[in-house]
DNA sequence: TTATTATTGCGATTATGTTGCAATAATACA
DNA sequence: TGTATTATTGCAACATAATCGCAATAATAA
C-alpha cells in the first residue's frame, strides 16, 4: 500500500525521533500538541513498524511500547538488544547491549522482545 | 493469608507440573477435566505466583503465559533465563540459558521478561 | 481541476485480565 | 463429631489495551 504524509504521522513520528525513550500510545498521545484518535495513533504506529521505522517492545505490563531506536539497524536481526523497564518512572529505553543467547537445535528466532525491570539511573 | 487445599488449585497445578510449557490460563483452562471460572483460575495462577510456585512471563502476543520451572530456583534472581515462544505450535517454554547483560551504572534490575521467537524444533 | 484511494474520526467490538459480592466449603478446634 | 471461621468459588460487572467497520476527509497523481 502506498504511503501518504500527513499531519498525524508526522507528529507520531517526531514526538518518538525527540525521545530517548520507548514510548506508549498514551504517552505518545500526550506529547503530540494537535488532538488524535487512539485508533488512528495505532495505525499510524503498526504502519511505521510494518515499513521497519520503528520497533515494537510488549513489556511484562501488558503494554505495547515502541521506538526508534538508531542504533540496532546494523544488526541482522531486528530489535536484537535488551529493553529497561523503569517501574518508578514507567519508561522503556532501548539498552546498547546485545543479547547473547543459545539454542537447542533446530530452533530458529525470528524476532526478540527482551525486557529488563528494576530501577534506572536517575531514579536509583 | 493462609492457603486451603482445593480440587481446583490442585487441578491448575497438576496442568503446569504435567507440562513442560509454559501455558496461558486458556490453555490450562482446556487441559483442565473439571469447569473451573475463569476468574477462579487467575487467582488459583496469581496465587501460586505470590508464593513462588511458578512464575509468569508476559509474551509479545499480550498474553500472559505460567510454568513451574524447575531449574531456576537456585538463581539469585528469579526468572533469569531466556523464553522461546513458537510462532506455530504457539507454545512458551523455559529455556536453560541464563541471561547475560551488563547494564548501565546505577540500574538495578529486580526481575527478568524476556522471550524470543521465533520456530521451535518440532515445528522447524 | 479532478479522480483515486490512503487516511482519519468515531463508535463499536474484541481480547485479556481483575474485582465485588454473596454463596460455598476447607480447616481448626471445642 | 459438630460448629465457627474465613479462604475460595462462581458469576457478573468492570477495567484496560488495542483493533475494526464504515462513511467522511484529504493527500497525491494525472
Ligand atoms: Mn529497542
Ligand atoms: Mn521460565
Ligand atoms: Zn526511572
Ligand atoms: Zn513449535
Amino acid at each position: 500500500m502506498k504511503r501518504r504524509s500527513t499531519p498525524t504521522k508526522e507528529a507520531v513520528i517526531a514526538v518518538l525521533n525527540a525521545s530517548t525513550r520507548a514510548m506508549s500510545q498514551e504517552a505518545i498521545e500526550q506529547k503530540i500538541e494537535i488532538e488524535i484518535d487512539r485508533a488512528t495513533v495505532y495505525r499510524a504506529l503498526n504502519q511505521f513498524c510494518t515499513d521497519g521505522i520503528i520497533h515494537k517492545i510488549v513489556a511484562d505490563d501488558g503494554k505495547q511500547y515502541f521506538a526508534v531506536c538508531k542504533k540496532c539497524d546494523v544488526e541482522a536481526l531486528p530489535d536484537n538488544h535488551f529493553h529497561f523497564r523503569c517501574t518508578k518512572c514507567h519508561t522503556i529505553e532501548c539498552l546498547s547491549s546485545l543479547i547473547n543467547f543459545s539454542l537447542p537445535k533446530a530452533y530458529a528466532v525470528e524476532k526478540f522482545n527482551c525486557v529488563l525491570v528494576g530501577t534506572c539511573g536517575n531514579c536509583a
